[in-house]
DNA sequence: TTGCAGTGTCATACC
DNA sequence: AGGGTATGACACTGC
């Protein structure tokens, strides 16, 4: 609340007693600066120049007010006396028009100072992720459609399909690969209790793969088992490509949005960010011309881009070393069960450095996928904030001129008071006080000056020297 | 045919 | 030191 009037040795001005009174002296002014200041902070400085002039001007009528009084009441030589006045306490050799001039030059708020937080709700992303996509909320809760048409569904009683809705994705998968199974689904949830590691053999250990999405657009295919084809295990990597991009579904990036809902669901929608469907169908394709209604001949479309052969001649590889496991599973693994099975396997050493490169591919493809969400994500960002700055320009800009609307109207009523002021001032001869050759000037005590104009060009000259005005 | 956007991959830096 | 991640750059593809 208080403001020093910057390199004029003034004294502090207590804001608010002042800003009281201009309530008095100027009701109107006062109350809409302070309403200023409250509503937006961000151009505090406007508002404290402002306040500090109508301050500046508020002590200044007050002093002038008491001085005329007694200009009016006693004698003018009483007022030329000095009297009170010490001369230290005069040292101010600072005109009133340069203190007007001090308090009238506009300060440049802080422009970039923004009230708009950043959204980084990390509790909150994730709900909006999910809102983002409620179809895969209800892909997942229906998992007896996703075996409509199979003949698992006559496997298990109607009741422990429906466990499979209250469990988190993985659970949902290792129970719909114990439904393929055939397992007891009890056994899985227990093996789901077991190590990582444990679990990944026990469910790889007995078959090719079973790739399968529960949620998300995966979770329209249900799951992809490539068990009916056991044999199809060139085919399998471009079906385990889906549970990685399940995965990729649910990553999460700082700042998530509004705007970034459209843009990851444009993502989304693009044709080329899933075409792992359909190619994950072509492991099965009569399973997946059943389930997409896809022409046969698109299928073999998609199946055939460069990216395709180049996944399946990854799987091809993998598959060929006789490992258990497919090239979604090689990539996602932990480390260490990835370098347990390397040793487990006893490959040779091209054959380690292939599994090693899909894998590094395969986690490397996700790293970009996700790097370009989030490139996509800052750049939106980036013009939001463009936008909220564009605006925050103009809304500066409109109280920019009001602010100097209000400064010409001070400065109006401050020439006034002058005026007003040197047609009531009289010199020790009784003759009118010349306003160009005298400046007034308010010191911290309440005393106002009469100074002439050339002591305080040369106290302007040599600052230590002082001069007593006659009041 | 051209331009654009999406994608996978590689190389590299960084953690 | 090795593995994972992030990102720029490049090539390729489909629209």
């Amino acid at each position: 609340p208080y403001v020093r009037l910057g390199g004029l040795g003034v004294s502090d001005v207590d804001l608010k007693a002042y800003q009281k009174a201009l309530d008095n002296y100027f009701p109107h002014q006062g109350g809409d600066q302070l309403k200023l200041q409250d509503t937006n902070q961000s151009n505090h400085n406007h508002v404290d120049s402002l306040l500090s002039l109508e301050g500046c001007l508020h002590l200044l009528s007050s002093q002038m007010e008491n001085m005329l009084e007694v200009n009016l009441l006693e004698d003018t030589e009483v007022a030329t006396s000095g009297r009170g006045q010490e001369p230290s306490s005069s040292h101010y050799s600072v005109s009133l028009t340069q203190m007007l001039c001090h308090c009238f030059s506009p300060h440049e708020a802080p422009l970039l100072k923004t009230d708009h937080p950043t959204e980084s709700h990390s509790e909150t992303r994730h709900s909006q992720k999910q809102d983002c996509f409620p179809q895969s909320d209800s892909s997942v809760t229906t998992p007896e459609s996703l075996l409509c048409g199979s003949h698992l569904t006559g496997l298990f009683p109607a009741a422990d399909i429906g466990n499979l809705t209250a469990h988190d994705n993985s659970l949902d998968e290792i129970k719909l690969m114990s439904l393929e199974d055939g397992c007891d689904p009890i056994e899985v949830s227990q093996l789901f209790e077991e190590s990582s590691l444990d679990l990944a053999l026990v469910l790889n250990s007995g078959h090719s793969t079973a790739s399968y999405s529960v949620s998300s657009e995966g979770a329209a295919i249900g799951y992809n088992s490539d068990a009916n084809s056991a044999s199809s295990h060139g085919l399998e990597a471009i079906g385990g490509h889906s549970q990685e991009h399940t995965k990729y579904d649910h990553v999460e990036y700082p700042g998530d949005s509004e705007c970034s809902k459209k843009a990851t669901l444009k993502q989304f929608l693009h044709k080329h960010t899933y075409h792992q469907l359909p190619s994950q169908a072509a492991s099965t394709p009569v399973l997946h011309q059943q389930m997409w209604m896809k022409p046969s001949k698109e299928v073999k479309e998609r199946c055939c881009n460069t990216t395709d052969k180049k996944l399946s001649s990854d799987a091809h590889h993998a598959n060929s070393l006789t490992i258990p496991f497919s090239v979604d599973e090689i990539v996602s693994m932990p480390v260490d069960s990835f370098n347990t099975m390397l040793a487990k396997n006893q490959l040779p050493h091209t054959q380690v450095s292939l599994l090693r490169d899909i894998r590094r591919r395969g986690k490397n493809k996700v790293a970009a996928q996700n790097c370009r969400k989030r490139k996509l994500k800052a750049i939106l960002n980036l013009e939001e904030a463009v936008c909220n700055l564009q605006t925050q320009k103009e809304s500066l800009k409109r109280e920019h001129s009001q602010c100097s609307r209000s400064i010409s109207r001070l400065k109006q009523k401050l020439k006034g008071l002058h005026r007003d002021i040197f047609s009531h001032l009289r010199d020790d001869q009784g003759r009118p006080v010349n306003p160009y050759q005298y400046v007034i000037h308010c010191s911290s005590d309440g005393s106002v000056l009469l100074i002439p104009k050339y002591s305080v060009k040369a106290e302007q000259k040599q600052p230590n020297e002082k001069e007593q005005i006659p009041k």
